[in-house]
DNA sequence: ACCTGAACACCGTTCAAGT
DNA sequence: ACCTGAACACCGTTCAAGT
């Protein structure tokens, strides 16, 4: 065996081999794989310089903060996104993107729940929407229909991706959508004769179907509905 | 002056008058007071044990955790809030009814964000879903469709709401809406033509009028939309 | 039975002081 | 200039021990 460097060990802390410097990738990289390891909930700035070999600080120099990390982590995620063929149909095209997309955000239910509130700016998320409003167009759908639509869509995806609870939690204990049904179940029908007559189909349907008729039902009302300031604008 | 009461002496702590014994109700009017004057971050189980002049622990009798105390509050503003009354078109008035319930959502965004995580189960609540089956109802939607449709029309509202970070924070630093606004339109046009051509476009609109807007969209969508399973059901 | 003090196991962020 | 130890100002939740 080669006696150690002592470079190398001089640099080193804790038994690790060398540190390498810290750069903003660097951060964004290690975070992401604590989030695929052990859930985004883990990802906290004291963890990831733990991961890192320093200081939550030091953190502070490449960040902003834990929002601002969040956007960085998406971006990095739909970088790897595998980009959607363009099939014949332009609606079937365009619902693929959207649940590539989607399917970032229900893998990470709290990254969704971050985006919600972060307004994305990354490249990465820049080219989707390129992409999504290129679709629109495609499709014949209004510019400024597209434009107030694709919100919407996007919207549909990161919020049906942030209300999946990451159970992980006692799988003992009933979910808070179980103990929906069982209130609905058990009301007057009397009082909620609608409610209960839809109990069942207001629960029913496999994730990924339903939200495949909320895309077309959204695509639909996006085509089909004049915007209020259509005509009195230039 | 009166001698103090040595009873209501005994039972005070800190100089206040007679604690009230501690109830869930109490511990919701205080949670929703506290929310009033300082927003539901400041909501805190051990802010809350002080008001009540009580320990945290304390409260976990009469709460199971922090996401159904926001329930609780949820349903307690839901209450208070105006039925809405039931116009000549049905649109209008379902349109009214939603922006009732977004009223309260927008007013405080912590708890929407909360909302879309909680399958609300709240008397209250479950009025305002009869309500607006029964308004898809009259309207002629199928309830197949409805059922699913409303799904979309309350994630719609709480999504919306929950988007409205409450800034609070340095009133200087630009937000994040307004940091995409600025990445936008230094986009380079031949990478991003869609993108450019719509800049103004995607954050155009009185909030009001967009999400009057993205109401009727829905409605079309989920009106003329059917669901997958359509016929081959019972 | 009902209630709670004190602890457990954490957080994000800042800043004075180092190199 | 770049980096960071240590602190600041908190959290939600649990549980052994009281009354």
């Amino acid at each position: 065996m080669l006696p150690a460097d002592p470079v190398t060990k001089a640099r080193s802390r804790r038994e690790r081999p060398a540190k390498p410097a810290l750069t903003r990738d660097g951060i964004v990289d290690a975070a992401v794989r604590i989030m695929g390891e052990q859930g985004l909930e883990r990802v906290t700035m004291r963890r990831l310089a733990d991961d890192l070999d320093t200081g939550p600080a030091s953190l502070y120099v490449y960040v902003q903060n834990m929002a601002e990390l969040h956007g960085a982590i998406l971006d990095r995620l739909l970088a790897q996104r595998v980009a959607t063929p363009a099939s014949g149909d332009w609606t079937a095209t365009l619902e693929a993107s959207l649940l590539s997309y989607g399917q970032i955000l229900f893998d990470h239910p709290g990254l969704a729940r971050s985006v919600l509130t972060l307004r994305p700016a990354g490249e990465h998320y820049l080219e989707l929407v390129e992409a999504l409003l290129g679709l629109l167009s495609d499709g014949g759908v209004a510019a400024d229909r597209a434009a107030w639509g694709l919100d919407l869509l996007l919207q549909l995806m990161t919020a049906s991706a942030a209300e999946h609870t990451t159970l992980e939690a006692s799988p003992d204990a009933p979910s808070e959508a179980e103990a929906q049904i069982a209130t609905v179940s058990a009301a007057d029908p009397a009082r909620f004769p609608h409610l209960v007559a839809l109990a069942d189909d207001l629960v029913s349907g496999e994730g990924e179907e339903r939200l495949r008729w909320a895309i077309r039902a959204l695509l639909t009302g996006i085509r089909d509905t004049p915007r209020p300031d259509e005509g009195r604008r230039p």
